[in-house]
DNA sequence: AAAACACATAATCACATACTAATATATTCA
DNA sequence: TGAATATATTAGTATGTGATTATGTGTTTT
């Protein structure tokens, strides 16, 4: 048999550093806690800001950035502007995180 | 039916912010691509070193925190240090996020 | 035991980013 | 239309962190 093929079975450079960026969204606890309030249903700023306890521009700005990555979406709504989640993965990368993160830390 | 509790089946505080800091690893494409390279079974630092083309100490400093957080382990072979991975949790969650990425970033 | 090899650690630096404060935009209501 | 409400944007700042360079530690080899 003549020389093996290195078989680079990989992924590109490119797609990598997509999935670094996806979870350096993930990777912040403000916009970890927006992600789990809008699992139990859309939400207004107002009721994120108030459910979060920070600043009304913090969360906006967050929002953003979730927005922009697709995995949150809005509609406004008279005066507010609701938020949802837009993603089907967005749930189940928190869950699966969220279990190993309590098997690790210990339970609640 | 009186006064429905407001069910705040929500999570403590201090483990959302654990859970952001386990999504802030991943969130880094030298720790993703030694996370990769590992799901095909244990590498030294050398190899590690070759097949991402970074300096040394970068890889060993990145090799750290991935061990801190209890995501690989390593054991000493000869003068060589073998890393591999620690959790049952990383590839689901690495396969998870690609799913993710590849759907919203287009096929390689 | 000394040299060579493999890896880890330390210090410095540069860059990214999250927050605050101030201001702008958009919608409703009087 | 003007005031009030709801959210977004901007500018400035501070903090965290990843890479590089230099050096230290541990293991094998001769």
């Amino acid at each position: 048999m003549a020389a093996v093929k290195k078989e680079k079975k990989g992924y590109s450079e490119k797609t990598l550093f997509q999935l670094a960026d996806l979870f350096k969204i993930f990777g912040d606890s403000t916009r970890i806690k927006i992600l789990f309030a809008l699992t139990s249903g859309e939400k207004n700023v107002g009721e994120l800001v108030d459910a979060l306890a920070i600043t009304q521009p913090a969360v906006s700005q967050q929002l953003r950035v979730l927005k922009l990555n697709g995995l949150i979406k809005n509609k406004r709504e008279g005066k507010s502007i609701l938020y949802s989640l837009d993603d089907d993965h967005v749930e189940k990368i928190l869950s699966i995180g969220m279990e190993h993160t309590l098997e690790k830390n210990g339970k609640e």
